[in-house]
DNA sequence: GGGCGATATGTTTTTCAAGACATAGGGAAA
DNA sequence: TTTCCCTATGTCTTGAAAAACATATCGCCC
């Protein structure tokens, strides 16, 4: 038997969780939503609208990006995102250690 | 903002989470599944259906269940489901307040 | 100026889980 | 022997989220 969890934000509805987390850190690497999405198995039009929605419950943007040009265009995040980025992994990280913990002290 | 979570068990596939923890513990004080769906606001074939469904991934049976008799039959929990109550109970409190802990600690 | 690789959205289709509906049967008690 | 309240299942409907499909536009570069 094995713990599973998900965590998410919400403000008012949900905002940021896992999904949105994973696609900021590879556009994060490769510099466009295009890319991401592709490594992450996704369509563009999913990654955009996940994004897209989050910024719009946040009242702030997470990604600068700009249309055209040598590479066709790309994205890169705001100081927003990179601050939710960051602060979500290290949350992430502590609370699942938590779970872990709690789960193996419970029916360990 | 603020955090939001799921926690369950797997084997394999789900077996415990939040929806039948709230469920036998109406069953184990109400004394029958119907009883307990109605004051759940939930049907009986569904309230069933997760039992069921729980029981055959875990391999033991959560309920022992009559059929016919004074009150029309009824249900209550054998030693193995008062186990998973308990412990479910103990471990989703511990990990909610480690949880919510580090949503503090990182976002407060 | 056409191709390439992006962003940016609207629209339609699929899928899959949740809920509703239906039916059978058991046993005490009046 | 009928009524009542329950267990026990099969099936059908529906509704919402995910995926697929379809366009439009932008700007460098050859």
């Amino acid at each position: 038997m094995q713990v599973r969890y998900k965590l998410w934000l919400e403000e008012g509805e949900h905002v940021f969780g896992e999904g949105l987390f994973e696609l900021l850190q590879e556009i994060e690497q490769r510099g466009s939503i295009n890319q991401a999405a592709r490594s992450l198995n996704m369509s563009y039009r999913q990654a955009w609208g996940q994004v897209k929605k989050a910024e719009l419950r946040l009242g702030q943007r997470l990604l600068a990006t700009r249309v055209g040009g040598e590479a066709g265009g790309g994205a890169e995040l705001t100081p927003a995102g990179r601050w939710f980025l960051q602060r979500f992994k290290e949350f992430k990280h502590a609370a699942g250690e938590a779970i872990e913990a709690a789960f193996r002290q419970y029916f360990g």
